[in-house]
DNA sequence: AACAATTCATGATGTTTGTCATTGTTTCTT
DNA sequence: AAGAAACAATGACAAACATCATGAATTGTT
């Protein structure tokens, strides 16, 4: 079972500056610290469950989220990963409609409440957070119409070195070299790009091979990005 | 060349209880009428094109226009149709991005173009239109969100039939029975679908010896509902 | 109405990816 | 620290689908 906190003010949150919350004035943010509860999650717990009610958004405030849809026999489509900054539900409570996904905490993960009250208060009376919340969601949408296509049109394996790219910034140290390596469960990739594990595998196997990255347990580490970038497909 | 008209006021558009204008006084809608800027599209003629940074926002009064991304070589993504009271353009619009995907008409289609300054002042001082924004793009996601699990976790058979389904209110008289039918190209079944222009041929031929479902030309009939929503692997 | 240009349809073939089975490895639990 | 459970890795095989080629039908154009 998650703990709950309720300690720290939104206004001295480090993730404040990268969340829709950046431009809201101080005392707005008290006004929101106070209704907030802060909760915080063991690796594996569950945030919320596809099919359930919204009472309103989760805001990330240390750690990472997968965000997933359930699907045929076990065979999960993650839609997003949430970092810290990054609100997660908000596009059921938006529509008004049931979670059409479930949000699964992927590192010991801090989390803070928002209710749904006093989300709406915010979405109808402060402009600003409203634009966000639209660029937020927009911007949403440019990515999962771009997945679909993605999907529909490549292969695994550009897929893979697409994913692994979009993952490059999560930097880890390495005897005080800065390395781009992260680590993650083939089966979370495969949800990601949409394949079965076994696939991953392969490929992964197939890249350490090339030499284009290392595989140390579930730490992925990249060393050709540049073929990496080949691969994909991709010139920026 | 698209025609340029100015003349139906929006309070007298037919589509309007359809859009997310719908809940606007009436002297909010004669203001937009009168910046607002007709345009009729012939089957085929492009509304706006992918990449090209957006000036407005495209509102169909009547007609169909398909919403579709460019992928490798020609195998195009249909992202989804817009029918008439539905908005296009909306999401670069805005995310302050250029367009993201390219609109064409499927059919004859009138569509008004509402100028970009005009909208931002709807969002920014009509709660009620913003929060219609929001819903809208909200269920834009949902939908996308479940477009790619669908690519990725289901065959053509099955995307094919759920389609077909998705497609059956599009209802035609047929000898004064009402039948469900709808005219649609093999390439656009595809690009919908996303798969190989034949893949959906062959499982059109597969469904029409099955008997559930007769093609002449372009014109798909479906011949037993019931059996379309097993194949899709839908039970509602 | 006739021609050109698309689109439809189908077959043959190859690639990609999924499934199932097996073994080794890592991680979790007590 | 040991046993159980989950995960990783790989092979063999099958299914789904794409690609290419060809001819027929349809549509658009003059």
């Amino acid at each position: 079972m998650p703990n709950n906190l309720n300690v720290l003010d939104c206004a001295d949150c480090p993730s404040l500056g990268d969340s829709i919350f950046c431009n809201l004035k101080k005392e707005v943010l008290k006004y929101i610290s106070k209704s907030k509860d802060e909760t915080l999650y063991k690796k594996g717990q569950i945030v919320f469950n596809e099919g359930v009610r919204p009472l309103g958004l989760h805001c990330v405030a240390t750690g990472r989220v997968k965000v997933y849809k359930l699907g045929v026999d076990g065979k999960d489509q993650i839609v997003r990963v949430a970092n810290s900054g990054d609100i997660i539900g908000y596009r059921s409570l938006l529509s008004n409609e049931n979670y059409s996904s479930s949000a699964k905490a992927l590192v010991e993960t801090r989390t803070c409440f928002i209710p749904k009250s006093i989300f709406f208060e915010l979405v109808e009376n402060n402009n600003e957070f409203a634009l966000n919340v639209m660029r937020i969601i927009s911007k949403a949408l440019r990515a999962a119409e771009f997945q679909s296509m993605n999907i529909a049109q490549t292969t695994v394996r550009q897929r893979l070195a697409d994913t692994l790219l979009s993952k490059k910034d999560i930097l880890e140290e390495k005897k005080g070299i800065t390395v781009m390596s992260f680590t993650i469960s083939r089966k979370d990739l495969s949800d990601l790009i949409g394949c079965a594990p076994e696939t991953v595998i392969r490929m992964l196997s197939e890249l350490k091979k090339e030499g284009v990255i290392s595989l140390h347990q579930r730490k992925v580490e990249i060393l050709n990005e540049a073929k990496l970038y080949k691969i994909a497909h991709r010139y920026s």
